[in-house]
DNA sequence: TTCGTTGCAAACATTTTGCAGTTTC
DNA sequence: GAAACTGCAAAATGTTTGCAACGAA
């Protein structure tokens, strides 16, 4: 990890990845933060959006409409797409799945370090 | 669907897809149909791999470094990304996967259309 | 004082689009 | 001849980056 420094702006992207499930993308973070931090700018939300990524703070869950969308809930989960509204939702599944999945062995890749399940359809507001 | 002429960079464009495993994306595309079609543009490449999509004919299987990597192999499988070169390998999983993701309700989702499973690591040249 | 962080604007990369000419049917 | 298709270049989009000022330790 890189060495960093105390960011009150960063602690504000962090806390409001925390407090919602809105799966957001920079953009969304940046609106809803512009308010308390007036001279904030889109490029710091970008910065530190890497920044935490590469911590293992966020992950970046899926890409809808060619923007990056981010969760701070780290613990393994899968995501519904709404493919209408771009609406991002928690899917949580049984263990039988990570079983099912642990086992899967890829001709062609050496190590297997992570997977992304992501479901597609509209949801109960579309 | 929407009314099509027939065209031949279409079908070109097609054709390679279909003849390859490579999982392209535009560039690669139009790269390799340059010498066969010496006045291809890029945006052509990119005009028919949205018309192909809708179509039914063609697959966008992930986003790797920005760039949407296609297939022609619309038959549902999986697949692995290295994260280091890039590379897009088919996953072919068991009856059993599919028989679980199909029993998965997700609240908040009025209709699941389709899922993605996609796996990320080192391929075995990286 | 050192080095991480930021705003700003410019740069970047991928993809889309407007237009005028060409091809398909 | 009507409508789809194309090359080209410009525009749009999301993201990154260089730089000088600022903030944390």
């Amino acid at each position: 990890m890189r060495t960093q420094n105390y960011s009150r702006k960063r602690q504000a992207i962090y806390e409001l990845l925390l407090s919602t499930r809105e799966h957001p993308n920079a953009e969304w973070i940046y609106n809803n933060l512009k308010s308390d931090y007036p001279d904030l700018s889109l490029g710091t939300v970008y910065r530190n959006l890497k920044l935490l990524e590469e911590n293992g703070s966020i992950k970046s869950v899926a890409v809808v409409n060619g923007c990056e969308r981010y969760d701070a809930m780290t613990s393994p989960h899968s995501h519904f797409v709404c493919n209408k509204c771009g609406r991002v939702i928690d899917v949580f599944l049984k263990n039988e799945f990570s079983e099912f999945t642990e086992k899967v062995r890829v001709e062609g890749a050496k190590e297997i370090e992570s997977f992304s399940l992501i479901y597609y359809g509209l949801c109960d507001k579309c």
